[in-house]
This record gives structure tokens, sequence and C-alpha cells, in this order.
DNA sequence: TGTAAATCACCCATTGCGGGGTAAAAGAAC
DNA sequence: GTTCTTTTACCCCGCAATGGGTGATTTACA
């Protein structure tokens, strides 16, 4: 083994007492080192290869190249690190575009330091460390609206719509007849107010039908 | 305020041991009290609107019908409890149907006894508790794949296209000629080797290219 | 014994789709 | 400053899919 067992931690925040007293904190605890600090994704992008963290914390509101922009360059910078987004933002845009981008978790800056320092802990060891109303939106986000206008049957054949299937194939694949799902669709165009494939699926995934 | 400040807990297990032993543990602390435990759906469907729980634990896989299948009629019976999946399976199927069917947690059983009880804490407060290994799964299955063969543009087409819009209106909201378009779809197809709609999404969809 | 769900049928006109080839213009990279 | 990639645009062709109207039968559940 060529380095020391620490996890090596790096942090891009642009406000200086919050950027050291993370530094200081994670410095100082038994297992830890501080691999490099940045105030900005600019500076990061210059010499974090060198640097080479385990596990990379990201202020998302930072001037210039904001996090989640640099989020697909510090990734192919350093494939094996693991990003960690830090920030005071819960819009669910931002938390889907973080961990769409490659971000390995999600905490709020109200985060208590020893959860930090926790998270990093479980992030190395194959978790994927969220604070608690981030996971509650992500979870929501999965789940489906109960009430529904649309049946079981209808439901069904809309989801094989909106993978792309023409209606003949999607009969095939159901085993029933061309005129059964054209049936189909008609109901549910009807249920939803919509003319048209787009719609259907549009008006069913913003309710969580689909 | 009708009833104590306790948050109530029932627990749907079929091991005895296990079921009690949760019991105990969660009955035993100071603010936490058990509403019933049952050892099989069946059961639980016919008490359990009556002990009216805050929080119930859920194994899935239980003799008759299993807590995944039990969920929705769960969720109907319940619609303010928190429901919380507690189980040794890991598979992503398992976990995105239960999530997808109204649970607002998912845990492995191997999760510490003192863990549980945070976990039903943090959904009382507004939290979705994940363990480790889920949480990381579930970040995972929002990530994109970085190596993309599709440029920028045919990413963007091939989203729209998933919505079930036709080329045309592709063309009219991306303000390009509709051969423009169909340059593209012709190009996504030879990348992608597929010759429809339908084939390109999925190939898409599987290697995590939109 | 109704009511909802799922099934199948035949009509119509319009639009969309997949595939062939070609090539100019704008950007990015070296 | 030239090369490579990306984005843009145009021509051809024939088959398949779409959206909408109306009506009828069977299955299942309460």
């Amino acid at each position: 083994m060529k380095r020391d067992l620490d996890i090596r931690v790096a942090i891009i925040e642009d406000d200086e007492t919050i950027r050291e007293g993370y530094a200081f904190l994670i410095g100082n605890t038994p297992g830890y080192k501080i691999a490099g600090t940045y105030p900005s994704c600019e500076e990061a992008l210059k010499k974090i290869a060198h640097d080479d963290p385990d596990v990379l914390l990201l202020d998302v509101e930072l001037p210039g190249i904001s996090g989640i922009e640099a989020l697909p360059k510090l990734k192919k910078l350093l494939p094996e690190t693991h990003i960690l987004i830090l920030t005071v933002y819960e819009q669910e845009m931002l938390i889907f575009r973080a961990l769409g981008n490659g971000a390995a978790g999600y905490l709020t800056k109200n985060t208590p330091p020893e959860k930090i320092v926790a998270a990093i802990h479980e992030v190395m060891d194959g978790g994927g460390p969220m604070s608690a109303h981030i996971a509650r939106m992500v979870i929501s986000s999965f789940k489906r609206n109960e009430s529904t206008p649309l049946t079981r049957r209808e439901t069904e054949i809309l989801e094989q719509i909106a993978t792309g299937k023409s209606r003949k194939r999607i009969a095939e694949e159901l085993y029933i007849d061309l005129e059964t799902v054209k049936s189909h669709i008609k109901n549910i165009y009807h249920k939803l107010n919509v003319h048209s494939k787009a719609d259907a699926i549009k008006a069913a995934k913003d309710n969580k039908f689909i």
C-alpha cells in the first residue's frame, strides 16, 4: 500500500469561515485528513486531480461555475472519488440533477458536524448519506398516486405506450387484440382529458399515475 | 388532545421471536408504545385499523399475502400511518415496488435495534430512513451514464421522443427543422443499433443514457 | 342482479415512421 | 489554422400508426 489509511477529504466552499471550519473539524478527527480545500470550482479543477481525495464535499451555490455544473467535470477528473453535496438548498430539481450527475450523497448545511463526519465514513462504506428531509423527497419521487382514475389494464397499457411501443406491439405482448388496445387508449384519453399520446404520458406522469 | 404523546408502533412479522423482540425493545423505550403486533397481513388487515398506529414496521417475506402485496391495502386502511419496510431482501425490484406503493422507509434486518428506534423517530419527523446500502441503490437509480455515445442534442431529442412527442412537435419546440430531427434520429438509431422508437428508448434507459 | 372492467369489431381520414442518400455551416480541439 | 465533431438542412420512397366514432359481449364483484 502506497499511502496511509486515512480517508482523504477535499472541500469546495466559497465561505472561508465555513470552509476552514469543516477542514479543522475533519482534519482533527482520527482517520481523516484534508487533501485540499478550494474556494471555487475553477480553483478546484486545476489542483484537485493532484490532491486525489477519496471524498469531496461540494457546495452547490458558488461564485463562477456552480457546483452542479462542475459535477460532470469533477467526476471525469476523479472517477473514484465520492462526491457529497453540502448545501442549504432543498429544491427537487437541484437534488435530482446532482444525483443524476453522479453525487453519492446530499446533505443540508444544518447537518451537525459529527453527522458530516459520519456521512463521509458512510459513503466510503458503500452507503448513500442523505439528510432526513432530502431522503423523504427522494422516496416520495417513487410514490405512485393511489387515487388514479385509470384501471389496472389502462395503467398497464399507458406504461407500455410510455416506452414507445406501438399499439400493435402492445397488443401482441399482452395477448389481446389491437382493437382492445385501441379501446383502452380511447378510455384513457377520455379520463385524462387529452387527445394524444404525448399529452396522456405527461398528464399521467405529472399525477404519478404511472 | 385525546391521546397521550407516545408514538404508537405496530409490527407485522411472522417470526415470533423477532416480533416479540422488536415489541419488547420499542415498548420499553420512553416515548414509544406498541399499538399492536401481527404474525400475518391477514391478521393485521382485520385489526390494525382499530389499533391505529403512527408507524408500522412491515416485513416483506410473509406467509400468505406478502408485505408488498398488502401495502396498498394497508395504506388505504391507514392513510396517515408511516410504513417502514423491515426485511433481509435488498433486490432493486422489491425496493422500488415498496417505495412506489407508499413505504416511507426501507430498513434491512441487520439494522441495530437503536437505529430502528431512531428510524421510527425520523419518519415521524418527516424523514425517509433507509439502510446505507439501500440508500446507495436508490441514489444510483438516478445516476446517468457519463460515457454515453450520444451527443447533447441527440440525448435531448431522445428524451423528447421518450415523452411520446412526434418528430414534428419536437422540431417545433426546439426551433429546428423536421428534417434535422429526422437526421438526429437516424444517427441515434445507428449509434444504439436499433430500428425503432421503442428499442431506442429501451436501450437508452437500460444504459442510463436518458 | 346490476355496475365496472375488459374484451373485440368495423368505420373513417390524417399523420407519423423508418430508411436511402447528400452536404453545408458552426464549434471545439490540437 | 486546419481537422474532427456536432448540428443543421434537404431530397426521395412506401408502409404503419394514430385519433376518433359507435356499438356489443363477456367476466367479475358486490
